[in-house]
Formats: C-alpha cells, structure tokens, sequence
DNA sequence: AAGTATCGGTTGTATTTACAACAAGGATGA
DNA sequence: TCATCCTTGTTGTAAATACAACCGATACTT
C-alpha cells in the first residue's frame, strides 16, 4: 500500500490531504489493493457492487453490452481516474457495466458507504474528502452538461456555435485556443470530421469566425441566422 | 420559516431527516428564506455567488444570454427542486447563469460550505444531508449521462435505438411504456417530431419493433444495421 | 353536438450531413 | 533527404433530416 501513497497524494479525491493523514485515512476507510492482469474482470455487471475504483497502475475500459449482445467501449479509465463512483452514490447495488483490465491493473477500491459517514478517527481530513468527492461529482455533472449543450442542436453548425461559445467563455478572452484537434472536436460533437471542416470554411467564407489551427476569433455576426 | 418545513420534509436533500430534527439543522446552515414578486432576479449572472437555492414555492428560469445578448432558457426549476448546487459545489464563485422568478416565488438559501463542512450540533443529521446531496448529484449525473448516450449518434434513427434500449432498461421488461409523447420524445433527443415519427414507421415496417400508443417493444433485429 | 385543441402520422421539398476518396502541408523518423 | 504518418481541407454523391403543410383521430369544452 505504501508504494500507492504518492500517487494517491496527487489525486483529485485527495486534494488537501497531507502524506501522514492520508495514511491513516485509508486504513479508516478500509481501502484494498487488487491487482488484475491484463483482460481481466474488474467488476462485472450484474454482480453486486458496493465499492469505488480508483485505477492506480495501468488502465481499464467501462463496458456495456446491448441488447443483441453486442460489446460496447464507454469509456477508458486511466491512471489516477474513479470508476463506479456515480453507481456507488446513488446506491445502485448490482453494477450496470463490467469493467476490464485494458493493461495490467492495479486498482484501489474504498467502499463507498465509509466515504459518507464519517468515522471517529480521522474526521478532519474526512470531511476533506467529501468535500472533494462533492467536487469531482459537480465537475463531472458541469461538463456533462456542457456537452448535453452543444450536441442537443440540430445541425453540425450549431453545435460547432455552442461549441465555440464554450470555449470562449472558457477562455475569458475573444481570439481564443482550444485543446482539441479537428478530430478530436468532431469527436467530443459527434459529428463527421470533413463535415466540420466544411462547416469551418462555410463560416470563414461568411466572415462570422476567423481560425488558424487551434486558435479561434468570433466575430460580429456570429450565431445569427440566415 | 416553520410553514415551509412540510415542504421541505418531502425534498430529496432532506430525505431521512425528521420533522423536529429539520428544525435544528436548518438553524445550523443559517437557512434564509425570501420573497420574490413575479419576474423578479433571484440571482444574477456574474454576481458573487455561495449559496445553493430551494424553489419553496412558484417556479424560476435558469438563463444564460449568449454572445449576441439573446437570453435563452436553461431550465424551469420548479417547487421543491434545488438551482446552482453545482456551481456551489464546485466552488464557483461568480454565478455563470441568471435565475428569474417565473410567478411569484418562495426561495430557501442555503450557505453551500456550511453543507460539506459538518457542525458540532447536528451531526448525525449532517452526515445524511452529505450523503443525500451526494446522491442528488450522482442521479442528476447519471440522467446527464443516458442522455449524452442518446444525443451522441449521427442519425436519429441510432438516437431513437439508444433511447428504446434506455427504456426497456429502465422498465426490466420488453413490451415496455415509456414516460414520453412523441413531442416530448422529439425534445428530449433533439430531433425534429415528424421526422422522429417518420423512422418509428420505418422501424414498424422493417419489423424489428411495434408500437401502439406509449407502449412500445423490440423484436429480433432490433439494432442490427443493413 | 358542434367547435376546438392536441396528438400522431404522412408527404414533398430544400437543406444538410455522412461517407468515401483524395490532396496538400507539416511533423517525424530512419 | 526520403518515406511515412498525421492532420486538415476539399469535393462529389447518396442518404438522412428539417421544415412546412396537411390530415385524421381523439379528447375536451361549451
């Protein structure tokens, strides 16, 4: 266990927790190390789960498989990365997905009921760490919601506006960068990536926007209709 | 503040909490109700923010205006649901949306960090507030997340096909109702109705659903494209 | 019972997109 | 330097959708 701690400081659920502290915090929150090799069953769906996953070495993949049987990749959970952390909040008993080592894993599971109450040693840095899991929860729902933003327009046109809007604000400055590749951005709006460039260049030609490479300029114009 | 508490009893934040134990743990998070006449602000985008907002009574907007100043509406929070509890939880500290009183309206005010941060008082109530708070975000989470699954395919065929499967999730069985008119269905996966009621025929003719009314089940071939 | 509103389905057309294939440019590495 | 890969933009075509308009059925109101 001792070997996890650094990694296990620099975590977001972590954050604020000193070395020491967070020694004596896991043996309080009955953490356990398991180890998977690679293509193992981490959690299967179906069985009864009652804990939080933290990938500490290698990584896994989230699946589902649907109804013709069919599997299907989530997500990719990496180093330093939660798992099941929404199903043990909402108190889900039988996991929904299956989890799988994509590598060699190493993964530390905290059961999820200690995180809430708090226990009688450690209250300190326990309420620390709700405080982060309340956090993390709050970012996660945050993005998920600026994604439900940009993908629930009708046309690549308008997400791609949704999408540069976000960014903008994100930014907090008009000629603005963002991290994502013409790839990666047709990805995150699920739509086809020559079809973003056309949409790209359309918008140019209308002088509504202005880019070069990664950094983006809305101009006067921008977001009006026909 | 004691009229509200039958309301605020029923709320998911407070399940678990009694009547006479409410009472108490109100006082201990310095709960502040006020009174907003019709279209009034409640809370301003850009202002300072550190509260998570309860609708006692009447409803409220949730706004943001965009970059050419359109104010657009986020959603319609209604008696009994919580506004802002992300941003508070996140530790945002300047409100990024406006919420306008929709009718005349009842507000509660809750200090966010008196929320994660326990009392000496009342901590046997606080642990459950933690917990439950934590719950509401993890559903919330959890909605977001089935609908970026829907919203995330190309056609709306494929977004009609991830929302069916949800469904006859949700239920457990295969002939199976949903909570939707086709109205509703077309807002919530973002497409329009006619063309959503187009592909429904389409799928009835191929065979590989029926439907009648709400109720709706998924034949073999269900999902298996060309 | 007539009038009205709502809902779901249908059709036609213009628009938009997906998809495939290709090309230009830059980056990387042998 | 050459070869290769990756990224981005372009084009053409087929497919899918948005939008508008309309219709029939049902339910509700007066």
């Amino acid at each position: 266990m001792k070997k996890y701690l650094e990694i296990l400081i620099n975590i977001p659920l972590f954050a604020g927790i000193q070395e020491n502290e967070l020694e004596s915090l896991l043996g309080c929150l009955n953490a356990q190390v398991r180890h998977y090799p690679k293509g193992e069953i981490i959690m299967l769906s179906g069985a009864p789960m009652n804990s939080v996953g933290i990938v500490l070495e290698g990584s896994a993949q989230i699946l589902k498989d649907d109804f013709n049987g069919n599997r299907n990749i989530l997500a990719r959970v990496k180093h330093g990365e939660l798992f099941a952390e929404v199903f043990a909040c909402i108190g889900i008993e039988h996991a929904p997905v299956t989890v799988l080592a994509d590598t060699r894993a190493v993964v530390l599971f905290i059961d999820f009921r200690r995180i809430v109450s708090s226990c009688t040693s450690a209250c300190a840095f326990h309420s620390r760490l709700i405080e982060n899991m309340l956090r993390l929860m709050a970012r996660k729902n945050m993005m998920l919601h600026e994604k439900v933003s940009c993908l629930g327009h009708r046309t690549t046109r308008e997400k791609l506006e949704a999408f540069l809007l976000l960014h903008m604000e994100h930014a907090g400055t008009n000629p603005f960068e963002i991290p994502f590749s013409r790839n990666e951005m047709a990805d995150y709006l699920c739509v086809d990536r020559s079809a973003l460039s056309t949409v790209l260049g359309k918008m140019r030609d209308e002088e509504v926007i202005q880019y070069h490479k990664n950094s983006f300029e809305l101009l006067d114009g921008f977001g009006v209709h026909k």
